[in-house]
DNA sequence: GTAAAAAATGAACATCGTTCAAAAAATTTC
DNA sequence: GAAATTTTTTGAACGATGTTCATTTTTTAC
């Protein structure tokens, strides 16, 4: 049979991503070694190679699944907003800081991971960001009626990354970052701001 | 005479800098190579650690250098930008665009750069990027009179992290970030919004 | 000019990711 | 079911990396 080599190898593969996955909450995507990966996996170093590409791989899988759970708790934070447009796109940047914070080095890992030169991440991986902007548009197209579909796009991935660069600039620490306990108010802050200030160029 | 000596040792250093300046806008931050900078510098492997402590630390002086530079270029810009808030914050916003679209290598080690576990930034340097809020605070001081000292402190912080996040995600070419020939544009719109935003918030 | 001190050097080391010849296991053949 | 063949697993070995330190070279002091 050759369902059964195909089970025990996905079996493995689950095993290591389990393993890469845990290492990485426990030392950082920085502190991932190959070795490390393999003996939590119970496997010898070589068999890493023959169930992914290299080491890099293993971190895209690990962030696939964790782009996978936050879209869904992104999911859930909006069903479970009112329905005003500037409800739903405060509960989207608020769930969204709270799940950076609680799973820290996983959802660092989704934007520190670099391949080398030349290399470039998969097709299917990058389709998997698709949801980080998905769950904005509709809300921020009721904001916005104005614009065109393309420009809404745009908008909408530009409203992603502005809250996305407050989040990562605070939990990575650095000096220019708001401190960790400010956070969620100034969030919940420049997401008023934003939602106010589209209200007002649409009317004007 | 002890002088002598201690220029020497400064020059060796500068060179060092120059040549891990080079190697970075070459070869991006992940392409510096301890090996390749000496050979560039002119001096001997080992040199490189009686002049500087590791290799990080040389990342830190080249980075210490490009926020001087960027600090110029922005306070620059700010003081050609008309008077109101909206036009300075614009100027800043898109003088910060251009200047990571122009120095990409040496923008992006800026953020990308990262000490080994424990270890921390020099006070020294972190103090450095306090330009980066310190050119902001005053115009959106005029935009929200309402705020506090402290809490402008905060807001400052996110308006910087929120246009970073934009810039950043679009130069790394992500999926969720915009793309390059937008983001001027998706800037200038963000920028526009959060200002029309500030104005409606106070008036209110 | 010679001895002492300081600085520069690069071979050697530890630690990575990755490979691949060999061993082990599974499958096929008769 | 044993032998032959194929497939899979293994971990020693390789190349590359940052860092160290005994040795060599240069500078300083008298």
């Amino acid at each position: 049979m050759s369902t059964a080599r195909e089970a025990k190898k996905a079996e493995l593969k689950k095993r290591l991503i389990d393993a890469a996955e845990a290492e990485i909450i426990e030392h950082g995507l920085a502190g991932l070694k190959a070795r490390a990966v393999t003996a939590r996996a119970g496997c010898a170093l070589g068999s890493l190679y023959t169930v992914v590409e290299d080491l890099d791989m293993l971190v895209i899988e690990v962030n696939s699944r964790t782009l996978t759970e936050l879209g869904e708790t992104l999911t859930e934070a909006v069903t479970q907003a009112g329905d005003t447009p500037q409800h739903a796109l405060q509960a989207l940047a608020l769930r969204y800081a709270d799940f950076a914070i609680a799973h820290q080095p996983l959802w660092l890992s989704l934007f520190e991971h670099r391949l080398p030169e030349g290399q470039d991440i998969p097709e299917w991986h990058k389709q998997e960001h698709a949801v980080l902007v998905e769950v904005i548009a509709p809300h921020l197209a009721k904001l916005r009626p104005d614009m065109t579909h393309e420009a809404l796009i745009l908008r909408t991935r530009t409203t992603f990354a502005a809250v996305h660069g407050v989040v990562y600039l605070a939990l990575q620490g650095r000096f220019v970052g708001v401190p960790m306990e400010a956070l969620k108010s100034e969030i919940s802050g420049l997401v008023e701001t934003m939602t106010a200030g589209a209200a007002q160029i649409v009317q004007a």
